[in-house]
DNA sequence: AACCCGTGGTA
DNA sequence: TTACCAAGGGT
């Protein structure tokens, strides 16, 4: 965070016309008609990572065939499923019978009141248990969910990612600061449907927003800056093929260029896999260009997985020999500073990228030495 | 902490 | 079409 303490909101300033558009607006949804903690609880764990219009349906057959803790608990893991298939996540389904039996067998059937004892239940975690206790009991408790997250960030002006320790509690403690008291049932749930349906990810309808006046990212015209987006954690597929060169027990290592990724380590030449070539027709290809080797004799060692920045690596490790089998200085040198043919055993003194090391802890160290051959 | 878990909707 | 998104929890 820019600074400790963003400007933070007067509750009321922010309550009130929340509230105000949530008596307006609210969806109407099955649960909302009772709060039967129940049902609440049902579909907190089916909303988890699931769109609203989807849970929907599934509550409703769900509640039609078990309508409460003890026909849950009475029904078999199979009719369960049943009943969740095609909602993904299968483990809620499982994680919510087996709290009902608990509930069944050690709660007397009832389901528990406080916040502890339910985040003890399985598939019970800090938003879902905060959640049931604020929506079904209406008790003040801070239930913080990818909305609440994003709507926060906005009116609060976070520059961090919502995920980090620090924006979290921050997060957290705000949303408790600013709910009104007796009102964290509407509350709580007035925040995620705002982030619902008003101040969406990529297209905020800040122009109807009851938060307009307040919100700092909009004064400042930055909504779509906010929330700031965790560190990618997407990665690009890429298929590599890598070849431990042996000649009479010694191995042919080149060492980087001193710029660029991997700058100065060791490596086995090698390269990615272009267009519809098969590995091997890479590795020959690479030696060639970054060596003017001529390499035969390939053999498959095994493919090694491992990921770099922004890259899912598979790596395809051969070994291979050249016709003349001789230790020979390479006849160009087109991808590194310098080479050397190495015993395998003196290996560990080289630094190598993360792929070739497993290749290495793998193989070469090992008593079997298939590149020996 | 990073990764896995499933699926459908949206731009 | 790809990439991202969605009321998280468990390990």
């Amino acid at each position: 965070m820019k600074q400790l303490y963003p400007a933070v909101v007067d509750q009321q300033s922010f309550s009130r016309p929340l509230l105000d558009w949530f008596a307006d607006h609210a969806r109407d949804l099955p649960w909302r008609r009772t709060y039967d903690p129940y049902q609440v609880w049902i579909s907190e764990v089916m909303l988890q990572q699931t769109q609203m219009d989807r849970a929907v349906g599934y509550f409703q057959r769900w509640t039609s065939k078990f309508p409460d803790v003890h026909a849950l608990a009475a029904a078999s893991e199979d009719t369960v499923l049943a009943a969740w298939e095609g909602l993904g996540y299968y483990t809620r389904a499982r994680n919510l019978l087996r709290a009902a039996r608990f509930v069944v067998d050690n709660l007397s059937g009832i389901l528990p009141r406080d916040h502890a004892t339910w985040l003890s239940l399985p598939g019970v975690g800090p938003y879902t248990a905060a959640a049931v206790c604020a929506i079904a009991y209406n008790q003040p408790h801070a239930v913080v969910d990818a909305n609440v997250s994003r709507v926060l960030a906005r009116v609060l002006d976070l520059d961090t990612p919502v995920k980090e320790r620090a924006a979290a509690s921050f997060i957290a403690k705000q949303a408790l600061t600013l709910t009104p008291p007796g009102q964290a049932r509407n509350f709580s749930q007035a925040l995620m449907e705002l982030g619902a349906l008003v101040c969406l990810p990529r297209r905020p309808r800040c122009s109807s927003c009851p938060l307009h006046d307040v919100c700092e990212a909009r004064r400042l015209d930055i909504v779509l800056e906010r929330p700031v987006p965790a560190k990618a954690v997407t990665f690009i597929p890429i298929d590599v093929a890598t070849g431990v060169l042996m000649a009479r027990g010694l191995i042919y290592i080149q060492k980087r260029p001193a710029t660029g990724v991997w700058a100065g380590l060791w490596e086995f030449p090698g390269g990615t896999i272009e267009g519809t070539e098969t590995p091997e027709q890479t590795l020959v290809r690479e030696y060639l260009e970054e060596t003017g080797f001529v390499i035969n004799n390939l053999r498959k060692l095994m493919v090694v997985r491992h990921g770099y920045t922004k890259y899912r690596v598979a790596l395809h490790c051969y070994c291979c020999r050249l016709t003349d089998d001789r230790p020979q200085p390479p006849p160009i040198l087109t991808a590194a500073q310098e080479y050397r043919w190495v015993r395998p055993e003196t290996l560990d003194q080289f630094a190598f990228p993360a792929g070739h090391r497993k290749l290495i802890d793998l193989t070469l160290t090992t008593r079997e030495m298939p590149c020996r051959g």
